[in-house]
DNA sequence: AATATTAATCGTAATATTGCAATATATAAA
DNA sequence: TTTATATATTGCAATATTACGATTAATATT
């Protein structure tokens, strides 16, 4: 038990639901805001603006490169973080086109 | 520990996590994509249609529920469930301004 | 009234997530 | 080489989530 049975799902929707973990959790939206809000790059600033320890933005930022949403260049001691806009365009069709289900004519009951 | 921060973040941002939780589990992407699918209101079917027990598919009806995305009319000893329309449009609007970010001219240095 | 059907709730076990201090690692500066 | 700076990793505690059997509640059927 506690053990999600992926199994059971289609590809499609085990793939939406990993996805959809990325943005369910606010320090990672506040994440990517920032990344997308600073006109250059964000490195470690990151830590300063959102009001988490090291340890804990260093951990989102993880699970965000293993989703490939985000990317990490290391400059110096520091590594500056941006959007991987390949990935994040390929979610963007996948849920959104989730998101865009209700469009599909259907008879509703309720 | 293990306690989100939430006060430390927008009202906004926390509200785009809370909606993203609903489709962050592959059998609530499941029960919406038979609310969607099916012609008719899908009840206890869903029980059948997908591999989970009958505790758990409610247990997921009624996050999605207390999010407002779907709303149960009872019809005899039945619940006859279906997408609440309104909040689906606005979870929609909410979540598909946040993906299209990108889409706001900035500098990108990476 | 007795029984069947359907869905919600309770209790519990297993697993996952969140957060942080402490430590490790890796590069830059002195 | 030593020291400073920045990020990653480890280990751990607290909390949340997932799943299900058993039970409850409420309506239908007989």
């Amino acid at each position: 038990m506690g053990l999600t049975k992926r199994e059971i799902f289609t590809n499609e929707q085990n793939e939406i639901a990993q996805l959809a973990k990325a943005f369910a959790h606010p320090a990672r939206v506040a994440i990517l805001h920032h990344l997308f809000e600073s006109n250059t790059c964000i490195c470690g600033d990151l830590v300063d603006e959102i009001g988490l320890a090291q340890a804990t933005i260093s951990q989102h930022l993880k699970e965000l490169k293993n989703l490939e949403l985000i990317k990490g260049n290391i400059e110096g001691t520091s590594v500056c973080y941006c959007i991987n806009q390949t990935k994040w365009d390929a979610m963007k069709q996948l849920l959104i086109s989730f998101f865009n289900q209700d469009l599909t004519p259907s008879v509703n009951c309720c």
